[in-house]
DNA sequence: TTGTATGCGTTATCAA
DNA sequence: TTGATAACGCATACAA
């Protein structure tokens, strides 16, 4: 057996992954200067930072995230906890996280609450243990109680809400101006000609389903118009749920002429409705829904929705995170990001003019 | 100050994360009798398993994954690689993935490539940097050099692919039966009639939609049906695409009264086009498509199409991987697991009786 | 510019 | 049944 190193140990007999040890026995260096090398440090000869470099590249070196992470107390990856991953809205949203996190060479573990904050808890007990640097949540829909976020703060590792938020405005979130674009919505309704606009409210202790209604009601009375709850439908935003509302809408005595609703499926099940009965949409009965989900652009007519900047939302969480890592006293600060809300103007609610490609 | 502890360290008297060597510290034991304690080790006395898991969880004690991960050599983390999130078919064979691995005590790392075999290659470096304990992958359009593949084998760690997979079939793998479901929604459509069945066909050099053609040709075959090339058209599976191949069907001197895509995107674009040109279907026409997207019952009328089993996939693929782990020599094994695919029919394609429910 | 030595938190080997 | 100690692979304080 020639030995090829001069030193007492076989560099890696085995068929164990190649560490910063072997290299530098190898090289006959010390680990520090591989160490070195490797991450750019000014303090090492461009000579020996090539050979280093060449080195590795000739025994495939992987580094070892875990062992710079233990070492460090931090780890390259973040944690996402979503209700759940199917779906256009948060498939996207994580689209939009994961690209801008691997560009800034962070690694993105993702969680599904299924809408229980039981699995909320355990989640963020997983990603701690995984020593993740941050975490980016949705709260799922029955998380009322939030002393589970305590504990990640106390961690110090920097939490970021989206979209979905604990009630009290004391944490850092990237939300939508749902306000503002259910105001927008309703108020193309109304411009439209539509005077007794209706609405399908979502459950109510949401932030997000809080402020569209909220939207909803300022546009009324810009327009002078006051609200009539005989108007206002509680719905779950399932197909069936919208179905249902409107069918209790056709009922009343003085039916609505226009619906606009906080979820584009549940529209979807009022336009399938009104088509059942003969009624014309928009002529009859103008819709606008929320979301701008795929299926908008399948229903026919196309449904006005407004679209919730999914990716720019995504990327803006992870933005807001990266900003938190180096900001002082992080893990108490507030700071809200709003984007803005863009209404897509379709058939379902165009009484006047041509629908816009 | 008052020492609660006889040891010379304080117990953890920053606001440092509580280890094992702190509830060594306090409860005067070796961090051996901890370690052992909390992983349930039969060499610990029930008493001071107790004593131990009380004191962990009173001083809100989270293991560090990291440092036994480094320990062990192999984390519970698995890497999933999609070409991207968004769309029903990968965020729910992601779904089905997270959902099982998690029941098993794992995190998913998700990547994108983006459909970019460049992306691909950064994403299973990073995988294998994270120490990942597996690798799940669907790989992406552009593909065809799979040299990268070798280097997790040379890893050790287990490599699943799911639905798209190299070609060869030297691989583990859990993908659907392609060429069944295709020979069964275009079985369906000559049970209806139909004797000029057209086929919109994807990139050849993918598994699955070289399998779909050729399981439209078995199904022709079995009606002693001769394939005609110009019935057969290439597709890229967008909406755009399957308009335009519509329109040169329709061009044809003897056009088809049938068509069954590889795709439901499609083929929606196809029912637009016989929709604008007073075309009826499925009486002059009939259409089927594949993989159940959720467009296909908000169409109208609502489409034919192959369900491609999303959840199973997923589960399937984390069983697959969770059975390599223990095999023998399971970095070089073979597996296939192959999932049977269910044909939803619809109005699209039901030339006589009702829509099932 | 480079090397030495130590520790991150856990698990495993050996001895008691 | 329990304990002392040595790794795992990397990054850094300190020394040279």
């Amino acid at each position: 057996m020639a030995a090829r190193s001069t030193l007492s140990k076989e560099p890696n007999a085995a068929g164990r992954p190649v560490s910063m040890a072997d290299l530098a026995r190898e090289l006959g260096v010390s680990m520090t200067t591989i160490s070195r090398a490797l991450s750019d440090h000014h303090s090492i000869g461009p000579a020996t930072k090539q050979a280093v470099r060449q080195l590795a590249k000739k025994l495939n070196y992987q580094p070892n995230h875990l062992a710079a992470a233990l070492r460090k107390g931090k780890s390259t990856l973040i944690g996402v906890i979503v209700p759940y991953i199917e779906g256009r809205f948060f498939a996207s949203v994580v689209h939009g996280i994961e690209t801008a996190a691997r560009k800034a060479g962070y690694s993105v573990i993702i969680c599904q609450s299924g809408e229980d904050v039981a699995n909320e808890r355990r989640n963020l007990e997983t990603l701690l243990s995984a020593q993740v640097a941050g975490i980016l949540i949705s709260v799922s829909i029955n998380t009322t109680d939030f002393k589970h976020f305590e504990k990640v703060r106390r961690h110090g590792v920097p939490l970021v809400f989206f979209d979905r938020l604990p009630e009290g405005d004391n944490v850092n979130a990237v939300v939508l101006n749902d306000r503002e674009g259910a105001c927008q919505a309703t108020r193309h309704l109304l411009e439209q000609g539509c005077r007794r606009v209706a609405h399908f409210a979502g459950a109510q202790h949401l932030n997000i389903y809080k402020n569209r209604r909220q939207g909803y009601l300022d546009a009324l009375q810009s327009y002078g118009i006051a609200p009539d709850e005989s108007l206002i439908k509680n719905c779950s935003m399932t197909l069936e749920s919208g179905t249902a509302c409107m069918a209790e809408l056709l009922a009343l005595p003085n039916p609505p002429d226009a619906v606009f609703s906080a979820g584009d499926t549940a529209i979807l099940g009022a336009l399938q409705l009104l088509k059942n009965r003969g009624i014309r949409v928009p002529q009859d009965v103008a819709l606008a829904g929320f979301s701008n989900e795929a299926l908008t652009l399948v229903a026919e007519p196309n449904l006005t929705s407004v679209d919730q900047r999914t990716e720019e939302m995504g990327q803006a969480a992870f933005r807001l995170f990266s900003d938190l890592l180096t900001a002082e006293g992080a893990a108490f600060s507030q700071r809200q990001v709003v984007l803005q809300p863009q209404l897509f103007v379709r058939a379902s609610s165009l009484r006047h003019g041509s629908v816009p490609a």
